[in-house]
DNA sequence: CAGCATCCCGTACGATACTG
DNA sequence: CAGTATCGTACGGGATGCTG
């Protein structure tokens, strides 16, 4: 899945005015099976992806806070998905060599950048949600 | 997980400034696990959930269509994924009683709503897949 | 405190076959 | 064409226990 120029000029340090349609994310008219983008967007939409993202949206938060940030999230998924964002470039660890150790992780400017689409989508998905399971269309 | 009215008057039929803060998703402070965003959030970000709204972004397809845009869906999860979205309201399902017959599928006005938030953010992971899985962080 | 390692299970998912 | 039904499996993910 290859991208215009054209949407990627859209995408600055702001949020420009975003006129993104579907042609730009599609490859030979498909949602291509083989691209990066679903690899991220399988990272980025795995179950405790999001809400670790939105969790360091506010700043950077030690290992200990986000477990408890991240209601439900286990010690494994969070090392795991921690990492996974970690290698992605969303996300940011810092150690302090104290004793206790203590870690904190942040956004990347990245992880920012990426933060800023995400915000506005959980905003709409949190004012709507109640409404869409409460029954039919 | 409850949201201030501040954010549901900020969500339009048309997208707004959007500026969303996390503390306008957070319930006492944390993300709540027993939450109906989170519910939704599930579904929307399942496998199959994003690919088939993007698919449906730019009008209706058939049944046949979608499965050859959405590249390596299978026919269960095709059905299963298109069923909760519709039960959430976001797809509605149109059938021709003709031989053979036509199922239509479409976005309804919450599904578009939920799209435009969507365009924007896999824009952005489109036009970065590449560079995040290329490397470091 | 901040994590790996291990075990184990449920279910999400895919492959195949059949139907209106 | 547009699905259901059935089956089998891989992997996501939770529980527990150990380490620097």
């Amino acid at each position: 899945m290859q991208v215009s120029t054209q949407v990627r000029a859209a995408q600055g340090d702001q949020m420009a005015g975003d006129v993104v349609h579907l042609e730009d994310l599609l490859d030979d008219g498909r949602l291509s099976a083989a691209c990066p983008t679903r690899v991220v967007l399988d990272h980025v939409t795995s179950k405790w992806g999001v809400l670790l993202l939105l969790a360091l949206s506010e700043g950077s938060q030690r290992w200990s806070e986000l477990r408890r940030t991240v209601e439900g999230i286990s010690e494994k998924m969070l090392a795991q998905t921690l990492r996974t964002l970690e290698v992605d470039g969303l996300v940011e660890r810092t150690v302090a060599a104290t004793i206790p150790p203590r870690v904190d992780y942040s956004l990347t400017p990245l992880g920012r950048e990426l933060v800023a689409h995400l915000l506005p989508l959980m905003g709409w998905i949190s004012a709507n949600a109640e409404e869409m399971l409460a029954g039919r269309a």
